[in-house]
DNA sequence: TAAATAGTGTCTTTAAGACATTATCGC
DNA sequence: GCGATAATGTCTTAAAGACACTATTTA
């Protein structure tokens, strides 16, 4: 029995609006994504994300912060919208369109695992419900996609943190090995990162120098290296003909 | 009196859901984006974007589409999603999200100026209801990114196209000048387009060579030029110590 | 002092910037 | 042939790749 809606014009109307975080970590040098399991329908039992119906008063980037509280304990540190999902016999409940966030959660502050909440590592899950899988390809590509081009990593690194754990994060998240030396070189020349002068002691070897970001604000990399040079300004009424 | 709904289960709906097409051309060497004059409420009479409501069994991108080809009698050559605005109290008439499309349009196959639609220079706007003009500048901002890096201006030149009218395409979005020897060496390293082997004749000097996309399907460009070098994939199980 | 890890320096290779030169059309 | 426009070539500059070397810690 499809959940259904109407105006009071008298339309048909969404029979309500989800919003869904897909809440992204680095886990033992993998990348993680958090799932739960349904216990409603559709598909009770089956994984899915941990998503929740907004409610008037609520924007969506709330409702999807606040589903993922309650999962982690925990807010997350970057949050953006990824797409909306509004084919409107996508959902067998009904007429139920998902707005899809990208959350970022340091590592550091991960909770062990509930019993609602698991875990899975982003190239090998299990079988999902509500079209989730194709969400979460979308968020990790997103991810991949800005992270050497934007700040997006302020979400996976503590507030301070050495040029080799970055180089971790950034390995895990791309599936790539990088060459210490050029890793350092290009993350600094990025622009997005400074040296805070401080040093991390303890462990064995020569210690590290401890970075931060220069903002935890949205921001793009200095080294969006090139398109082609150019002339100045277009002048006002240049024509574009064939 | 706002607009309210309430679904089968008793709980507040969203009023409905619209979609708004953000219809961008370089028209006179500017980039121009499609507005027409609201008849309704909120705001009669100012300028808006061309949306409407979703009906069920109708996808948001549908309903962009629709929106689009009532104003200009022909369809996007390509459309993308840019974001929902879903902040409840965003529109006065009720719980309205907003799905926004990027739209773009050949300026070869533009009608003229109907009673109805407008062009308008995108750095030249009136007042705009509903916030539009936030969206307009997401959808620019969203073109701008994407010239150099993926092949979203199939939507904005025709099949077949010399390099000088590619160039003054590039120009009217990024209000840049570009030196046309090195516009047309990164243009071909790109990889997305190819000569065709033909010539445009006609006019005075020197004919020019026409070229036309590899693919007119969402492509990325092959000069992402480079994030740091890679030493292979990583290991699994590697570890993200601090 | 050895093992482990972090950080520096530098030579090579590739890409992009600047701009002079050559080619081919209409008139 | 001349003016106009398109296309090619090339030298310079900047960025990234590869990799050897030096530095500083713990055990």
């Amino acid at each position: 029995m499809p959940l259904t809606a109407r105006n009071s014009a008298g339309f048909e109307a969404p029979a309500g609006m989800t919003a869904v975080p897909v809440v992204l970590a680095p886990l033992g040098g993998r990348l993680h994504v958090l799932l739960v399991r349904r216990d409603d329908p559709p598909d009770p039992g089956a994984w899915a994300l941990p998503g929740g119906f907004m409610s008037r008063d609520e924007r969506p980037a709330e409702t999807a912060q606040r589903k993922l509280t309650e999962k982690t304990g925990v807010g997350a540190v970057y949050l953006e919208q990824l797409q909306t999902y509004g084919d409107p016999h996508r959902d067998p409940r009904g007429w139920i369109p998902t707005v899809a966030y990208l959350a970022l959660i340091d590592a550091a502050v991960l909770r062990a695992d509930e019993s609602q909440a698991r875990w899975w590592p982003v190239d090998d899950l299990p079988i999902l419900a509500l079209g989730h899988g194709g969400i979460i390809g979308d968020g990790v590509d997103r991810l991949r996609g800005k992270l050497w081009w934007s700040n997006i990593s302020v979400g996976l690194l503590p507030e301070r943190f050495t040029m080799p754990q970055a180089r971790r994060v950034f390995e895990a998240i791309s599936g790539v090995r990088y060459e210490p030396s050029n890793f350092r070189r290009e993350l600094e020349r990025s622009g997005l990162v400074q040296a805070t002068g401080l040093v991390a002691k303890g462990a064995p070897g020569r210690p590290a120098a401890l970075y931060e970001f220069v903002s935890r604000q949205p921001a793009w990399s200095l080294r969006r290296s090139r398109p082609p040079a150019t002339l100045g300004p277009a002048p006002r009424g240049l024509a574009a003909r064939p």
